[in-house]
DNA sequence: ATAATATTGATAGTAATACTATTACTTTTG
DNA sequence: CAAAAGTAATAGTATTACTATCAATATTAT
């Protein structure tokens, strides 16, 4: 993967920034270090000052690149979702069997991730690890409705169409395809969270795992 | 069910309020309005002195009730999940069939909520669409952990731990039950949350709801 | 090589937030 | 009716989330 994914550059919808941090070296650190200090503080500590003191760079520089830092959390949430999308593809083109195809976008979705360093800025574990804390901020907002229209949540919306489409292969009669599969997307990454955090109310720990419970989920709802 | 919860209190955790609000009159508007404020601007612009504005009081006079924002926000969530609690208990108590209880349990937890007018200081139905819409910002912050240790989510837990309890009854060879409740009840929110905003990733509408999604789930899943 | 242009850094400034502290006024209660 | 408790008003602080300006430094074009 590590050669092939170093060609492609992941494409996140433009209005999510004012300059596009792909095309300059602050750029790049801009994002390669948001993802730590979130990581690190939280997203309701990480203030983009705070992000230039961690880059020795400036504030003002940074809201060159991006409006604030809600804007920010956005594109790396588009870019973690087109990220896991071209895995979903590459991963899942010509498996013929249809459960199969299924079986794995769904591991793909729901498993725990590991750095690929195939991006030399983004480091993709910790990247999984704030999107399970945080993604959930970039929708719940007075502004979804608005930000939607403009575009910001396609790349995430097409991750589930296209399994959606792989459910229907799989048993057209399902009746429930589309909220399966945004149950799964967004239930996996809370079991994560309920992993790491309230374990008291999810069976996930260091043996089992969300893709498990998903795996089981699935066959057992969508046999015929 | 109006005369029964007239008479009944719900309990919270006290260490989430510095004053009682349900001791004075002052505190009731507090509950009262900020359900509405916080539905009608959302939490991330709901402060203090808004709040104060709207119920024609003094900031100061409600940091003597609430240390800040979070804590009321996670207040009102532990009276919603008191009172699904109640409502959880009262109508699945005495239902002989297993797969019958159960499914009632699912029912309380997924269904819409309207206003049941038995108590005069909160509106169950806009609170019901405060936790759909916020419920998720008390968990996801740098301090789940601590709060947690304190207490602070146990309602929420034993609403979780109930219903695991009737899957285990209907099917204890269910090898996840404690991952499907959390993923149903927090999915359920989601759900409604995607009914609202983001359509296309649902199958949930006026006409289907997430009742009849989770039902179908859990009645298929734990067939033996 | 140098002039033009783009990028970045430093500084200052503003309005709002999230509080704390103090004091005075008003209600409740013993 | 006096003491205590509760509430309102005001002021003040540190931080946040920006915007604006200008100087310094790179980059690129000729």
């Amino acid at each position: 993967m590590i050669d092939l994914l170093s060609n492609i550059k992941i494409q996140v919808n433009p209005k999510l920034y004012v300059k596009d941090p792909e095309t300059s070296a602050l750029g790049k650190k801009i994002i390669q270090n948001s993802i730590l200090l979130i990581d690190e503080i939280g997203f309701e500590e990480f203030t983009f000052k705070k992000l230039g003191e961690k880059i020795s760079s400036n504030e003002s520089s940074i809201y060159r690149y991006f409006e604030n830092k809600h804007k920010l959390l956005v594109y790396l949430s588009s870019w973690y979702w087109a990220w896991i999308e071209y895995r979903l593809v590459f991963s899942t083109t010509n498996i013929e069997n249809k459960l199969e195809k299924l079986k794995k976008a769904i591991t793909i979705v729901t498993e725990n991730i590991e750095d690929d360093y195939s991006t030399a800025h983004v480091n993709e574990a910790v990247l999984n690890k704030i999107i399970i804390e945080e993604f959930t901020k970039t929708l719940h907002n007075k502004h979804v409705d608005k930000e939607n229209k403009e575009g910001f949540f396609l790349i995430y919306k097409q991750v589930n169409y296209r399994i959606e489409k792989m459910i229907e292969e799989v048993n057209p009669e399902y009746p429930f395809a589309k909220s399966l599969v945004s149950s799964i997307i967004e239930g996996s990454l809370h079991q994560h969270f309920l992993k790491n955090h309230l374990k008291t109310i999810t069976n996930c720990n260091s043996e089992i795992n969300p893709t498990s419970f998903y795996l089981h989920l699935v066959e057992n709802l969508l046999k015929k």
